[in-house]
DNA sequence: ATCCGGCTAAGGGTATTCCCGTACCGGAAA
DNA sequence: TTTCCGGTACGGGAATACCCTTAGCCGGAT
């Protein structure tokens, strides 16, 4: 590659973005030439500009990381894309390679971390915090929700956290409230939860919400 | 005041932390002296060291940031604190500056925002972002957590959302079941919730866990 | 002094959750 | 093909949660 490394910076907090903005630009070779603090602004720009690298928060409001990403891939299919994230979970670290992140960087990591990540992915090369390796690792013993959940278990989760009752959800997917609770015992056993509560707990920690 | 402003950085996102570094170090009148990665490190810089800002995050793993700004407080009265924090909830805020912060800056504000809140900080003046002046107008309607919930409350929550059943809270507490029922229906109408998904939904929102 | 809020407790009833077993169907694997 | 498993579905019954009311005690506030 010749020239300077052209990256886009989108994060919903300015306060990263400046500072990102700060530690990068004071490094050699490396060129911001576009930032957004939203996922809809993000796409705007990247509908008329073109570049190497899209650092991106993956925890914005309004739109899912993921979404964001897939979005972002299909308007440049070359571009390459850095999640940075706060989140290590094993779910949420495999939706976002699995949307289309070249590289993973945590926000815990340093800056020289992320230089490097910076490096590796414009090389076609994917980089990962040393705490997600290991979590990779780990997470291939542990479906994903997807694996783990059928579609109709997850929309009855959904309703659950919605504080619906057992007959309301029966009568919102025209079923039995009987089947309803097999549901619920089902979701139970592959949860690894008995109540309610501890099923709103994993819910909320998955975002099944 | 003589000599630049002395400030310390409390953050778990060590990119954060890299990033303010950086941004805060081009202006003239700043030097930043120390940096943590945890509240509990945090402490212990604080014991051996005399800093005018500290500037810290308030959603920390471990420790509260409001039991880190009161006991930052407690080691130095004469300290100013900054907040800086991804939420602007009226409870979570009004809860921060209970604790003694002094300014409360969101990550979604710009350098320039951080920069204007450590100069009128140390003037001994408060800083909060415009977002935030506006919710705490709003949010005076609306009590805090511990105006809101009585201790006795509080614990129940605690138990609820650790799966316990009504008689094993009231085995726990050496109370009757009933006397918990009671409890469990001053929570519901305080918190503005109807059944123990909600309930749990609430408690994860307000870290009542 | 009176009122209010918090903690305690109880009775009586309805709704909901939770647990047991059973059963059918379709697809995947043996 | 047969076997097995996951998703769907239903019933009975025990446990728990939810609702309404009443009530005594205490301490702080008006």
């Amino acid at each position: 590659m010749t020239g300077p490394i052209k990256i886009m910076i989108v994060d919903d907090h300015q306060l990263m973005i400046d500072g990102m903005m700060e530690l990068l630009s004071n490094q050699g070779n490396h060129q911001i030439i576009a930032t957004a603090n939203s996922a809809k602004r993000g796409l705007e720009v990247l509908k008329n500009t073109t570049v190497d690298v899209l650092i991106s928060d993956v925890n914005m409001p309004e739109m899912k990381g993921t979404d964001f990403i897939t979005a972002a891939k299909k308007l440049n299919v070359d571009i390459k894309i850095i999640a940075v994230s706060m989140h290590s979970e094993g779910h949420i670290v495999k939706d976002v390679l699995k949307a289309g992140a070249d590289s993973y960087v945590l926000k815990h990591s340093t800056q020289n971390e992320l230089i490097e990540a910076i490096q590796k992915t414009v090389d076609g090369e994917t980089f990962v915090s040393a705490a997600i390796t290991k979590m990779l690792v780990d997470s291939v013993k542990y479906p994903s929700i997807e694996e783990l959940l059928s579609e109709r278990e997850r929309e009855i989760i959904s309703l659950i956290v919605k504080e619906y009752t057992g007959r309301q959800i029966a009568e919102e997917l025209f079923i039995s409230e009987k089947t309803v609770e097999t549901h619920k015992r089902n979701i139970f056993r592959k949860t690894n939860t008995t109540t309610l509560v501890g099923l709103t707990k994993f819910a909320i920690a998955h975002q099944l919400t």
